[in-house]
Order: C-alpha cells, then sequence, then structure tokens
DNA sequence: TGTACATCAGTGAACGCGCGTTCACTGATGTAC
DNA sequence: TGTACATCAGTGAACGCGCGTTCACTGATGTAC
C-alpha cells in the first residue's frame, strides 16, 4: 500500500463530499453549514479545511464531483449502431432524462440562490466543455443520426425536436420537485411513450 | 383620502416587497438581508417588523404578491373563438411562456435551496389552485378544445403535446439563466416557431 | 537496529463578524368632549 | 375652538446567536543515518 497515508485522506475527502451532497439535498443550498458537514462526515470543522481552502470550494468540488452527467448516456446511445426503431430510442431517452433531471434538480436549480456558486460553476463546466446544453446537443446530433439513416423524415429539424423531448423531461422534474406527485401524476413509463409519439407523429 | 395613514403604509409596504424581489433576482435569495431590504427600500430594519412578522414571512409575500403567473394568458388565448390558426396560436403561447419563464425562473428555482420556504409557498399555491402545473393543464385543455373543433388530429393527445411545448420553454428559460445565450442561442422568434412546427408535423 | 527529525491528517477551543430580531422611543395624525 | 388622549408608521441602537474560519496542538507514520 504505497499511499496509505493519502488514501486515508482521500477516504475523509469523500466522506466530506458525500455529506456535504447528502445535506444539499436535504436541508437545502442555504442551510448548510460548515458544522453539521463535519458532523455528518464524522470529523471536526477543522479537518474541512485541510482538504477545501473554504465552504465555496467545498461546494464546488460537490457541483463537479459528485453530480450525474447525462451526456455519456446519449452519447452511448447515438453510437449504438441500433437494431432498435426510432420510437424505442426516444423512448428510452426520455426515461433516462428524466431520472437523471430528477437527481440533479434540487442541487442544480439552488445555485439560482447563490449567484457567486453558479457563475464558478459555470466556469468548471466550460472548462470541461460541458453543461445542461450538451445533452440537447447530443440528442439534436442523434436525431441528425436518424435522418440522414432515412429513419425518420428528411424535413425533421432536430434542434426543435431535441427541446421539446427534453423540455419536457427536465419540467417533469422541477413540477416533482416543486408540487410533489400532484404535479405531474403519469407514471415515467406513460410519460415517456407519451412524448415520444407525439413528438412522432405531431398533432395537426 | 379616507385611509391616508393605512394608505402611506401600504406605499411602504409595496416599496419593502419591491426592493426584496429585486434584491432576490440580483444578489440571490440565499444572500437577501434584512439590512439591504431596509437599505434599498429607504427604510430602517425595525420598519419591516411592522409589516411583516419576520423574512420569511416578507419572502412569502414576494413570491405570493409579485411574481407573475401564465394561467390567465392561457386561459384568454383559450376563450378566444379564434380566428386563428393552431400554429398561431401555439406560437403565440410558446412566445409568451418563453418570457414568463424567463421572468419567474432564478427565484422560482432558488427556492431548492430553502426548502421550508418552498413548502410555504407550496401550501399558498395549494390554497389558491394555483401552481406551476396549472399552465400545462390550461394549454391541455386548450388543445382539448382544438381537437374538439377539428383544428388538430382526432387522435392527438393533449397531455403530452402540452408538456413537450411548455417544457421546451421552461428549459430555455433555465438554460438562459444558468448558461447565459449559449446555453440557448436561437431568437426567441426563431424558437417558438421551431417548436410549433415541429409538434404540428412530427418528426416520423 | 535505534534515534532524531519531518510530514501529515486530524482536533478542540476559540475568534470575530454579520445576521435577524427586539426594545424603548418619536412625531404625526385622528378622536372625544 | 382648544385640550387631552389614542393610534400608528417608523427609528436608532442594541442584543444574542450561529456562522465560517483559524489557531496551536497531538499522534501516527515515514525517512536518514
Amino acid at each position: 500500500m504505497p499511499d496509505q497515508r493519502t488514501a486515508s485522506g482521500a477516504r475523509t475527502r469523500q466522506r466530506i463530499l458525500a455529506s456535504a451532497e447528502h445535506l444539499m439535498r436535504t436541508v437545502g443550498l442555504a442551510h448548510v453549514t460548515t458544522k453539521e458537514i463535519a458532523r455528518a462526515a464524522g470529523c471536526s470543522e477543522a479537518a474541512l479545511y485541510r482538504h477545501f481552502s473554504g465552504k465555496e470550494e467545498l461546494f464546488v468540488a460537490v457541483l463537479r464531483e459528485r453530480l450525474p452527467s447525462l451526456g455519456p448516456l446519449i452519447a452511448e446511445l447515438s453510437e449504438d449502431p441500433g437494431e432498435r426503431t426510432a420510437e424505442e430510442s426516444l423512448t428510452d431517452i426520455a426515461r433516462n432524462a428524466t431520472l437523471f433531471y430528477e437527481a440533479s434538480m434540487p442541487i442544480g436549480s439552488s445555485l439560482f440562490a447563490e449567484p457567486a456558486l453558479l457563475a464558478r460553476h459555470r466556469e468548471g463546466l466550460r472548462a470541461l466543455n460541458a453543461g445542461p446544453h450538451k445533452p440537447l446537443e447530443s440528442l439534436a446530433a442523434f436525431l441528425e443520426g436518424l435522418r440522414a439513416a432515412g429513419r425518420i423524415r428528411a424535413d425533421a429539424d432536430p434542434g426543435p425536436a431535441a427541446a421539446l423531448l427534453l423540455g419536457a423531461c427536465y419540467q417533469r422534474a422541477f413540477l416533482r420537485h416543486f408540487m410533489g406527485e400532484e404535479g405531474s401524476p403519469a407514471t415515467l413509463d406513460d410519460f415517456a411513450t407519451g412524448l415520444t409519439r407525439t413528438l412522432l407523429t405531431g398533432i395537426a
């Protein structure tokens, strides 16, 4: 075990990040205190400052290291040569996107309460060439591929189509967090298949 | 002027609410202090407590009295007997919904940072039979009307169609606040017409 | 092998600051007679 | 009309609390010779 020392330090760091994330989800970003993080992580407050230069840097680390990412998932689907129909693929994307948005919604949205944190996170995302607009681009590229392969109509417009599908998933996640089940009562499967079917066939 | 006294009090109250709202939009919910609100409203901190029982009640009043509402707008469109085509109506709805979401996004989303405030606001909305799910219901009802009138296909599904359209508008507003223009570069008009056209014709 | 020193994760206690809130008060306006 | 009192919006100064952060320290582990 060549770096047991750093390994033990890294484990503490992970516990701190996990506790901070958990508190951000439960008590809300505005009420997460260094005292509570330390208590939940089983260490002293001073230990936080051994791993992070301050509270804001700790939060940025949580955002960077512990929030899920949707990009890879859609990219993977796109690379799939695909024996599945467009409807199957899109329904699957809708389902996964909704789950992803439900997981990232409360923390991601609460950044609007802390513009400085939002700005730092945005810069971090820009450096990684990531961000919440990426799934839209990936899905549009995927639809472009379907169109080139003749699986959807030749005059279909990938940008708006992607915005419609992912936007609906995003808003459903918001409504569920904001209003509870009352906000969007349908089953996830019913929701995803309903969206896909309407998007494919249109309403006119 | 029968109630000049209360009128002067009410004017101060409005100044406090306006200042609080402005600060919530600019410095972020987490950093709005009673000191700053009072300073911006041109009164003492103690005056806040003459009009509101505490900071949280003040915030709830801002949410209740100063956030825009989308419901009426869609309801009005629905009542319109309508010489406009479905495409015109829906494009108009998309445009207005996007503007509405852009206006309410930062404050509405930052409630996730303060779950207690979110819970109080949610109860207030429930009592008013309002909430962010209402526009979806209104639009679905409007689409139902269009369907009954034979203006859209008989087998069109209003629920998913409404979720697609408003979801896309909602997510665009989020992306613009979160990432700046880079998040969603299209013009509002192009965005709205693109969504509507794709929703009407489908992609398959 | 032992000894002296360096490194590092982690701690308990304290610090100062800024927050939300309260207090005793003022001055203007309304009301009774 | 004047006088005595009541009501009310608003204030300046203070309060205590909890926050993020820092300090001097400990004890375990690694390293040199």
